[in-house]
DNA sequence: CCCCCATGTGAATCCATATTCACATCATAA
DNA sequence: TTATGATGTGAATATGGATTCACATGGGGG
């Protein structure tokens, strides 16, 4: 028999995997049989540490808040000031892309589910968490003068989020033709010439 | 028993109804007997037009591709310039998905899908044609000398694609107080900025 | 005007997954 | 060291949709 794990650790390393799983395939494509498979169990070992295929859903969408919202609080903590940081945070989401970690598809695939409306506002408000938290990032900017005080700080807000989401697709379309970190670079002139404070 | 109707017009009222469905629950909720009730018949009837699901989607996904690649020649015909052009696709695509043809939707949840790969790489060609389009305005910009030419032309229009995609998830979450069209205007000038020739 | 075949129907059937259950076995705490 | 309860297993079972099929029927060409 595999190994036995203590409950909570197994329970973290499932909602990773399944997290995982997401990211590759979207809710649609997620199933049991798979999560089992890649964390070396069976199918039916899930049921020992979730209700069920929604409830694992949910905790994997919990660990990706805390991940997503995570790396919104480490740039602002590693960066000087404001515009620094959404720099540095549009950089780690290009790495996060690159290796995998595909978070706008986790976003929109979530969010697409009509059934299963929980789901939905559950990452809804996930997604405006996040939009929230890089909000006051645009708004301590104006405050401190780097940003522009004459836009509105939500479509200055939102023009920085949507910046990666097209990459990420169309990396998957073009694969290694197309790079991300450039990718990132160049748009992060764009922004900045948009919003900063000549 | 339920009018019977011309094979055709049967089939592009079915594509139809289909990529109505799509938009607001994604691949993943899309079902036949949704399909069949939202033409008014019978789930088995659906089989009289296509092969099958995997087959309407393929259908739906071609009348899709049309629709925005449309939307792009029509932004291209009515403008007087680029520049214009672009604006009014934005626009445009802010209308759209205050109506409910939530189009980021549909290329997310399509692209999503690990399994049935021919659907994924068919999704990923359609985004891939329709940032082609964009960028190829980008450039005649460029030409013109209304956007900068020390930019990278994939760069901007990648920033340009992002633009409403995360205004409509963000729609979904804030509802009504959330008005794209309004949004749409200010990302725009923020874009504007960002590109134009000063 | 009538026939015939494509369209529409409802009742099966199939299938892929989720979920349950009875049983086995390990980890650990007393 | 051993008892015990939680973890893991494999074989059912349940379920929700897709798909098939035998039959009904209406509309357009002869």
């Amino acid at each position: 028999m595999t190994q036995k794990m203590n409950t909570e650790a197994r329970r973290e390393q499932m909602a990773s995997a399944a997290l995982n799983l997401l990211a590759e395939r979207g809710s649609e494509g997620f199933n049991i049989a798979d999560l089992a498979e890649s964390v070396g169990l069976v199918p039916s070992a899930i049921y020992r540490h979730f209700e069920g295929r929604e409830d694992v859903l949910d905790v994997a969408l919990d660990l990706f808040r805390d991940r997503v919202y995570g790396l919104v609080e480490a740039a602002r903590n590693e960066a000087q000031d404001p515009l620094m940081a959404l720099e540095l945070l549009l950089t780690r989401h290009a790495r996060l892309i690159e290796s995998g970690g595909a978070v706008p598809h986790i976003m929109a695939s979530m969010s697409a589910s009509e059934e299963h409306a929980a789901r939905r506002a559950k990452t809804e408000r996930i997604f405006a968490g996040y939009v929230a938290r890089v909000e006051s990032l645009v708004r301590e900017g104006q405050e401190s003068g780097q940003v522009r005080s004459d836009i509105d700080p939500t479509a200055a807000t939102l023009l920085f989020v949507g910046m990666i989401q097209p990459a990420a697709l169309l990396r998957h379309a073009e694969g290694e033709r197309f790079d991300i970190t450039v990718h990132a670079a160049r748009v992060w002139d764009l922004f900045r010439r948009a919003v900063a404070q000549d």
